[in-house]
DNA sequence: ATCTGTGGCCACCAGC
DNA sequence: GCTGGTGGCCAC
């Protein structure tokens, strides 16, 4: 194996220096990798200069082609030699295809050809390269006479504890596979020296946002907020205006014009070896390259470079906060669905609690002063996105890193699919297999089973008809990462389900009749087992116990977090078709097997004697059950199904109405969990949930059976005092709006939901819908029934389809405690009420 | 331009 | 008026 060697080699030692980003140049037929070091912190560039593309194959087709070994024939090889090249090595590449349990199909000429061509695809994926060099993005290395030399670090002693037990009984393989992401995902998590960067255009059409690809329109403020402390705001036209002062908050730095601005904004820019921005791939830089190039700056003078939806800082890492807190992923998992509009208003509203300065007309209309103040708000919030609770964003980015094997720029751009897709790859090269093509795999067939709800797959999860009513001490307990140790532990993978051997036909999955392959441990399954194992074993435990200190605690939460992310995800993506190893037989499998279990589990309680009140996929919730009988079926359901089965919480009662995913818990210490209830969700006016709040506030200090008459009355005078003030018009249309997200694009929609109406309405000017766009919108006795509440006035308030809505959102809740929403409002019939005084 | 899955509830739309 | 379909939001 050929040593690394650097074409840019620093006379100093750096002696930590991170992997952060690596990418192919394809121009230039480089490799350009960064390192951050955060000591120095600054990025160093090192590429590399064998003058060859990074070698794309994996270990064991070399290794078997022996046609092929010296990589570098291939690669200089013209496009007629490899032609001959594959009719001369057909009949041996067939063998190794069919001997390879992990090589599925692709045994005509015609899948070795497009074997090749996706190796040469694969040039791309410098993944590769870095495998190949034995990098890994993320850890620490130490850069030593223009060598890097990854830096070992030593399991700790409480992780090494933790995972001994494993560690005894896994094969060689597994066990090394889990020491080395054990080594990983416990280095430390640096600090990330980095600023924000805002700019203002003038428009001289209200409203229009300035394309960045002419960027005819001058940059008016350019906002930075950096990790070192800076706080400024750029403006052009020094002179202009001698009144100007920097507040106390941040500096204002005025230029002699637009382009002393850029100059002093590309130095600043290059200065830090991350840049922030919130949107910035479409808008920011692309505005800031264009518009100095049609102020005369040269390329080299700019040190930005534009891909083609994506910009990048030249000696630098850009981190677009727009795409990444538009991944789904992060947005629920990461950040408990804080926000739900992907604006950074939205964003930095639902998580730092602030938001953007607000002003009337257009941004030509303020003064410098307060477009200064403007810019910088915006600089700020952008920054303050990645700081809160010490850093959690950058550190979490890099836990993906690890975690994914890709840049850091790319886990903050990229969704779940593809930080797993990368995780895979780059297993297939640590076992030396061949990435199969879509089609190998589709070869397998699709699903078996029948879904419940038309249009989908495969049948999921199961739900179970809850016992309506009230149910004091109920204990819920569920299977920790179900799917994931589904996965893991029955072997689950593109390959090894419905395997091609014949001796493993009879290695019948449960409940199902296709098979698992019993000669070889599948690549996903192992992968997602160490990090099933991981977690399980450690993180999760650790993250519990309050001895720990400050900084560790933080580590541990994040890892476990992202651990969290990618688990869950990795059961969908297998499901998914945009995912390149697609594969439903193992995602109905996992599901399959997720119902076997769910009801074995389900019919041992019952046999032990305990009553099972609802359940949900991996949740079981068990009516009064004592200690022994809890420890009981954990016990069971660990030896006899391979899962283990956690107590997750204590209810002091749970109302149950006679829908499923609808219920209200009150724990011991009083705080209420709401699931599924309107009356919790986003898009149910405030008027009503305020209603329901009070409610539930109520609820919460029901201590037993007897207490409930006391707090029917209380609800019934809530209910009332809140349907007064809707009927007497004390409710304003803030309260009344419902809201909901625009999710599709306008003219994809097939019927007109009411949000598109009232958007409509809105829609007089040019102004689009724009999809992520939340309406609000209040329900109107005119046509067509709904209005936007910027054009809506309190008297056309529809009142009856309101009372409707507290109706059906007190229902869900009055239900399970065996009352009536009339009987509440004191009235037997709605109409009734409606007359009354 | 972006994309992990299925199950379930609710309000409304559109066609009969 | 009934009913299947659509769209949104949520549980897991």
């Amino acid at each position: 194996m050929e040593k690394a060697s650097v074409l840019q080699s620093y006379s100093q030692t750096i002696p930590a220096s991170m992997l952060v980003s690596a990418a192919y140049d394809g121009d230039a037929e480089k490799v350009v990798l960064k390192f951050y070091d955060p000591r120095n912190q600054e990025i160093h560039l090192w590429i590399d200069d064998t003058g060859h593309k990074p070698y794309c194959y994996s270990k064991a087709s070399i290794q078997d082609l022996s046609i092929l070994k010296d990589r570098k024939d291939i690669i200089e090889m013209k496009k007629e030699q490899k032609k001959d090249l594959i009719s001369d090595t057909i009949i041996d590449v067939t063998k190794i295809i069919a001997t390879n349990p992990l090589a599925i199909g692709g045994t005509s000429e015609d899948g070795i050809r497009n074997q090749i061509d996706a190796w040469e695809a694969d040039i791309k994926y410098y993944e590769n390269y870095l495998y190949d060099k034995g990098l890994t993005v993320g850890a620490f290395y130490e850069v030593k006479d223009s060598k890097i030399i990854p830096l070992h670090n030593p399991l700790p002693s409480d992780m090494l504890e933790a995972l001994n037990p494993l560690l005894q009984v896994a094969s060689p393989e597994s066990k090394e596979r889990l020491r080395e992401q054990a080594e990983l995902l416990s280095q430390s998590l640096v600090t990330i020296k980095r600023v924000s960067v805002d700019i203002e255009v003038t428009s001289s059409v209200e409203d229009r946002i300035p394309n960045p690809r002419e960027a005819e329109e001058k940059v008016i403020a350019v906002g930075m907020v950096g990790s070192d402390g800076r706080k400024e705001v750029h403006l052009p036209d020094k002179g202009n205006d001698s009144s100007l002062q920097s507040p106390s908050e941040f500096e204002i730095v005025a230029h002699e014009d637009e382009k002393a601005l850029l100059r002093e904004v590309f130095r600043r820019i290059s200065d830090y070896p991350f840049i922030l921005t919130f949107n910035g791939d479409d808008f920011d830089l692309p505005y800031l390259y264009n518009r100095a190039k049609r102020l005369g700056f040269t390329k080299e003078e700019i040190p930005l470079s534009l891909g083609r939806d994506f910009a990048s800082v030249k000696k630098g890492v850009h981190i677009d906060l727009y795409k990444t807190f538009s991944n789904r992923s992060i947005q629920i998992y990461a950040f408990g669905n804080k926000y739900s509009e992907h604006t950074l208003k939205g964003v930095s509203k639902g998580i730092l609690g602030r938001s953007k300065i607000e002003f009337e007309g257009s941004i030509s209309s303020l003064s410098p002063q307060e477009l200064a103040s403007y810019c910088y708000r915006d600089a700020e919030l952008t920054f303050s996105l990645t700081s809160f609770s010490g850093d959690l964003l950058m550190k979490m980015l890099i836990v993906l890193a690890r975690i994914s094997k890709m840049p850091m720029d790319d886990v903050a751009r990229v969704g779940v699919s593809q930080w797993i897709r990368s995780m895979l790859y780059f297993e297939h090269r640590r076992v030396g297999a061949i990435i199969p093509r879509r089609s190998e795999i589709e070869a397998k067939g699709g699903a078996v089973s029948e879904a419940v709800i038309k249009g989908k797959k495969y049948r999921g999860g199961l739900v179970f008809e809850p016992n309506a009513g009230v149910h004091f001490d109920v204990s819920v307990l569920d299977f920790a990462s179900l799917y994931p140790s589904i996965i893991s532990v029955h072997n689950l993978s593109y390959e090894t389900v419905l395997c091609p051997h014949q001796d493993c036909r009879d290695n019948l999955l449960p409940g199902m009749k296709n098979w698992v392959c019993r000669k070889r441990k599948g690549i996903a399954s192992m992968a997602i087992g160490s990090l099933r194992d991981l977690r399980l074993q450690y993180y999760k435990p650790l993250s519990k116990k309050d001895s720990l200190e400050e900084d560790e605690k933080a580590l541990i939460g994040v890892v476990s977090q992202a651990l969290k992310v990618i688990l869950n995800a990795s059961y969908g993506v297998m499901g998914a078709e945009i995912f390149p190893l697609y594969c439903l037989p193992v995602a109905e499998a996992t599901a399959t097997i997720g119902r076997f279990v769910i009801t074995k589990t389900i019919e041992k309680c019952k046999e032990g004697g305990i009553t099972v009140v609802y359940g949900d996929t991996d949740s079981l919730f068990l009516k009064g059950p004592t200690d022994e009988q809890i420890a009981g079926v954990m016990s069971w359901a660990s030896k006899e199904l391979g899962v283990a089965l956690d107590l997750d919480k204590h209810y002091r009662f749970v109302a149950f109405s006679s829908r499923k995913k609808n219920y209200m818990g009150v724990l011991p210490d009083g705080t209420v969990d709401i699931k599924g209830l309107t009356g919790k969700k986003s898009h149910t006016p405030i008027f009503v949930k305020e209603i329901f709040q009070e409610a539930v506030n109520i609820l919460s200090k029901v201590k037993s059976e007897g207490e409930f008459g006391q707090a029917r009355e209380e609800i019934k005078t809530e209910v009332k005092k809140g349907y007064q003030n809707l009927k007497n018009k004390r409710v304003s249309l803030e309260h009344l709006a419902f809201n909901v997200m625009v999710g599709k694009e306008v003219g994809q929609y097939k019927s007109i939901p009411q949000h598109i109406k009232a958007a409509k309405l809105l829609d007089k000017g040019e102004r689009e819908i724009k999809m992520g766009d939340i309406i609000s919108y209040v329900k109107t006795k005119t046509p067509p029934g709904v209005k936007p509440i910027s054009l809506a006035n309190v008297e056309e308030i529809d009142q009856e389809k309101y009372l409707e809505t507290l109706r059906s959102t007190f229902d869900q809740l009055l239900d399970a405690l065996g009352y009536e929403f009339d009987e509440i409002l004191g009235a037997t019939k709605l109409e009734d009420f409606f007359w009354q005084s």
